[in-house]
RNA sequence: GCCCCCGUAGCUCAGUGGAUAGAGCAGGUGCCUUCUAAGCACUUGGCCGCAGGUUCGAGUCCUGCCGGGGGCACCA
């Protein structure tokens, strides 16, 4: 049903292919025509320049022979030699249109489903529980679920892991701090929640002050630890105080996972815990197949190219994190099927899952089949290019910045809009700030430590995500106006010969497949942020030099334009929905 | 000391080995009785950290150096 439709991207390669088949001797034939987009045109294949020297001919005169070749090709308007050897190449109008014509028949607006039969298992946000998420987690969380979003999208089967902090020796600290001072007040209902999640606000603060007792007091540390053992031996009130404080957390992760429109969900949360029973059989498994070494008590797996080796087993017995990510590989491969797995983490833990992966590999459970990536992501710096921190040393909490950009985008609404009713104002200032926040994110490189700055990210103007919502909202417009006035029906219609920004928009537009396919190889998400960047730019050109609804547009080109506009809202409809953001009609 | 990442316009960032390195912000000049001015046009601003090398061609690949950040045994 739904059609393949390649894009013309790749017509003009295939020309220039057969052009070269023809042309080259058949031991170079076979390389790569080099067709990139230009500025010059609407592509260029760069092949001829090397081919050339390595035939030791002359480029242009090579280039000329593939010209005159590929010419004939229907899609092409024109070939032509330029410079040292290019090959300038654009498409029809036709074959453009006839394309757009497809994509807009389809659902999935001609994409193919490049990912099919793959099983991604992409593990990201992971919040500790009692502790709020900071911007910090911004970066996880948001670059994880558009991953999810886009490798879905493309046809792979996906499963979200949120791989929550919800164990460990900080639990009996706290647990035995609670049960000390069962005046103290943090459960939801006791300290009221609001739209910043007030309970694990106040569960970080008992935190910290359960801190200061176990560093300050030796006898209270003495009872902590007790407080451990007996939450791992499974005493039943101490792990029904776990479970509350669990919950507790879970609940307002999810409060933020709702309000920023993120996938998660409480089916999505495997934590640390629910992987401790596995933890002695991994262990177990290890030692069985000779990777494991003993070492200065621990158990350890030791490589030659790390300074250090990975301690699977502490030396008191316990498990660290690494038997935990080890129980979690092994998981998302057997049990969950996983043939690509994706950890979208700080890339301060590369030489961490460099280890795990590695032996992951030695114990057989990572093979040929299994792609395992860490997606790291940079560190959010403040100004001073260091790990971002507030004045007072603290980290920004997440709710915060989404308050103050809720309150940012309510100011900016009501000022471009006063007639607004306050339900839709709430409304539109929402999804503007969420996308803002969301765009900012997610529009500059994952790698990269990236710069953290309020309102950089909160702003409304230049690249942003709402400079993208807005482009969409224009398009809203014309569309029900047109509804409004008897206008044409919108119909491609290949006959028309285009204006220039008709022509590079309808390139702009048959060229989302390609983003979303590196995003799919290179698991970055602003490949596609830039991508509808460009393509908003392209619409924005279209919408100032060619009317649509106004006088004196013949019949044939407005319902042209309608359809190019039909075709752009629901790309950049897609295009965000696959960032996380939502695209309203009106603003 | 070893290892990883990063140095591109005043700031924040794009830039699959291809032509004259691009955006946004900030600065300057204009444009709203005309499909939403959250916009558009024009404009100022670059030894792509430095030096070698590979290549017909290097911001992009390799080596060295300089600068910044991070990681290096029982926290995660």
């Amino acid at each position: 049903m739904a059609e393949q439709i390649q894009p013309l991207a790749g017509e003009v390669e295939a020309a220039v292919r057969a052009a070269m088949a023809e042309v080259l001797p058949p031991e170079l034939a076979a390389e790569d025509p080099l067709v990139r987009r230009s500025d010059r045109a609407d592509y260029q294949a760069n092949a001829a320049l090397s081919l050339a020297r390595r035939l030791g001919r002359n480029p242009r005169e090579l280039a000329g022979e593939l010209r005159d070749k590929v010419s004939g090709a229907a899609a092409l308007a024109s070939v032509e030699v330029s410079g040292p050897g290019f090959l300038n190449i654009t498409l029809s109008d036709a074959a453009l249109l006839g394309r757009l014509a497809a994509r807009a028949a389809d659902p999935r607006l001609g994409v193919p489903a490049g990912q099919a039969g793959e099983t991604a298992v992409i593990d990201y946000s992971a919040p500790n529980v009692a502790k709020e998420m900071h911007v910090g987690h911004l970066r996880s969380t948001l670059i994880g679920d558009a991953l999810a979003r886009v490798l879905g999208f493309l046809g792979a089967k996906v499963v979200r892991q949120n791989h929550v902090g919800d164990w460990g020796t900080q639990f009996g600290m706290l647990i035995q701090y609670l049960f000390e001072h069962p005046e103290a007040a943090w459960r939801g209902k006791e300290v009221g929640q609001g739209e910043t999640a007030g309970a694990v606000s106040a569960l970080d603060a008992l935190y910290r002050t359960a801190r200061q007792e176990f560093d300050a007091d030796p006898e209270f540390k003495q009872r902590a630890q007790r407080r451990v053992v007996a939450l791992q031996a499974g005493d039943e009130e101490t792990v029904a105080a776990w479970r509350e404080i669990v919950g507790e957390s879970e609940t307002a992760f999810q409060q933020i996972y709702e309000r920023l429109g993120v996938l998660l969900t409480l089916d999505d949360v495997l934590g640390e815990s629910f992987y401790n029973p596995w933890l002695q059989e991994v262990v177990d498994e290890l030692r069985e197949k000779g990777i494991l070494r003993d070492s200065e008590g621990a158990k350890a797996v030791f490589f030659d190219d790390q300074p250090v080796p990975l301690l699977v087993q502490k030396t008191d017995g316990g498990f660290g994190y690494a038997a935990t990510d080890l129980a979690t590989i092994r998981y998302s491969i057997r049990e969950l099927k996983g043939t690509r797995l994706v950890y979208v983490v700080d890339a301060r833990q590369s030489q961490h899952f460099q280890m795990i992966f590695e032996t992951a590999r030695r114990a057989g459970w990572l093979t040929e089949g299994v792609r395992a990536v860490h997606a790291a992501n940079g560190t959010i710096n403040g100004p001073d290019g260091r790990p971002f921190k507030t004045r007072s040393g603290g980290t920004v909490r997440l709710a915060d910045l989404l308050d103050d950009a809720l309150r940012r985008a309510r100011e900016v609404v009501a000022e471009k809009d006063p007639g607004l009713g306050a339900e839709e104002l709430d409304a539109i200032a929402h999804v503007a700030s969420i996308g803002a926040v969301k765009y900012a994110e997610l529009s500059t490189s994952r790698t990269k430590d990236y710069s953290f700055d309020v309102d950089r990210m909160v702003s409304f103007n230049g690249q942003t995500g709402v400079y993208l919502q807005y482009t969409h909202t224009r398009i809203a417009s014309i569309i029900r106006k047109a509804g409004e006035q008897g206008a044409e029906t919108a119909r491609f219609d290949t006959g028309l010969a285009l204006e220039p920004a008709e022509h590079a928009l309808a390139l702009e537009l048959d060229e989302f497949g390609a983003a979303l396919d590196a995003v799919a190889e290179t698991l970055e998400p602003h490949q596609l942020a830039t991508y509808l960047y460009a393509l908003a730019k392209a619409f924005t050109t279209f919408y100032e030099s060619c009317p649509v609804l106004k006088e004196g547009v013949p019949a044939g080109v407005r319902a042209n334009r309608l359809a190019l506009c039909g075709l752009t809202r629901e790309t950049l409809a897609q295009g965000l929905a696959l960032l996380g953001i939502e695209a309203p009609d009106r603003m």
